[in-house]
DNA sequence: GCAGAGGGATAGAAATTCTGAGCCTACAAA
DNA sequence: TTTGTAGGCTCAGAATTTCTATCCCTCTGC
């Protein structure tokens, strides 16, 4: 009982463009760059011998075969998803998810981790966006991005950056507010902003 | 939607180590040693947050999580199969799966590559064994070996080995004896074989 | 005509994965 | 009791895969 399979991670980055039509997008959700999905998707459409997707000069679209795997593979995600809860309901429920705007990353390239699982151990991933809605929806513990707002009724801490043009708000998803973790995360972040301002 | 999973090539580890309990076994499946098997399992098991298995000094057994786990993996796995064949019919039927031997594999440990996909391009995977069963159930294309038998009605050629105690046999699946696959890929070994044994 | 957005290719860097070796436990046969 | 076999664990270093950073190209809209 061989099974045969594309490489498991190509169906991620397949996934994330199909669902988007976008590999740039799919790459903001999957925390990598536009040129890396785009590899791993060609990598899966040559050890599959069909193309998934048309590339057009406006963007993507599927091919019928790229229409007919989405759903199916949506559906194995989906199922694997709940498997994992099932035997770990931890997974989701105790890590810590930090959602980073672009401006910020830019802001310390070096100085903080580039994959997830090495930021914190308590830190799970990370998100290419500033989208103010994904703590509310409980998707988001904490967002990190240049200053703006407003943020209505979530949480937030500034950061003062001491070369910095715009200060760095921490935004908390409600209920957040003052957990440890959260605390951790601003001191780091407040070092690493100023050690890379500093250099 | 942002999919929250543990690394997926960790899963196929799980699991193959299941279904045999036992990495070494798991290992020959996967084409792999036992402790790429055991690093990848236990990456899993960390990130799950839970053991999958027990480890005994007599083997493998599962925990009640693993229990819960192996039998939905192994459904995803057999939903992407199929999901797959779906719309690449190629990519079981058109490859050409060799079986080698460990003692054969042995003989030639650098001249040979390590990993599949690079051998010949249409060579897609190999398999610890020397079922000779596996080529009538069209699981494996050809068999590489040490000099054995009987193989009953399959097509054989023998490949001598310049300094080897057992020459090399090389069966086939019926009605493959002698396509053109098969004739490269007895050429490329003769080759390997002899290169190795002269340095 | 020009700027911006999105994709494609590529080289080199970074991260992951695999191997190979030595170590340990248990079991069984001599 | 000793020896051999079998399976798993760990670790360092090697091999491979994956990602980034650029530069190039096409199309679109101003």
């Amino acid at each position: 009982m061989t099974y045969r399979l594309p490489a498991l991670n190509t169906l991620r980055a397949f996934e994330a463009a199909a669902r988007h039509l976008s590999f740039k997008t799919a790459a903001g959700e999957l925390g990598v760059t536009a040129g890396a999905v785009s590899q791993q998707v060609k990598k899966l459409e040559i050890s599959l011998g069909v193309p998934l997707f048309r590339r057009l000069p406006q963007g993507l679209l599927l091919t019928t075969e790229g229409e007919t795997y989405l759903p199916l593979i949506t559906k194995v995600f989906d199922d694997l998803t709940r498997a994992t809860e099932l035997i770990a309901p931890d997974i989701n429920a105790k890590k810590f998810t930090v959602g980073i705007c672009a401006s910020v990353k830019a802001m310390m390239p070096s100085a903080w981790p580039k994959q997830s699982g090495d930021l914190h151990h308590h830190v799970r991933d990370w998100i290419e966006t500033s989208d103010v809605e994904l703590l509310r929806d409980n998707q988001l513990d904490c967002l990190i991005r240049a200053a703006g707002g407003p943020y209505r009724d979530l949480a937030l801490v500034v950061i003062p950056v001491s070369s910095g043009v715009r200060d760095i708000h921490f935004v908390c998803r409600p209920g957040l507010a003052d957990c440890t973790q959260s605390k951790v995360i601003i001191q780091d972040l407040a070092q690493h902003l100023n050690q890379s301002a500093a250099s």
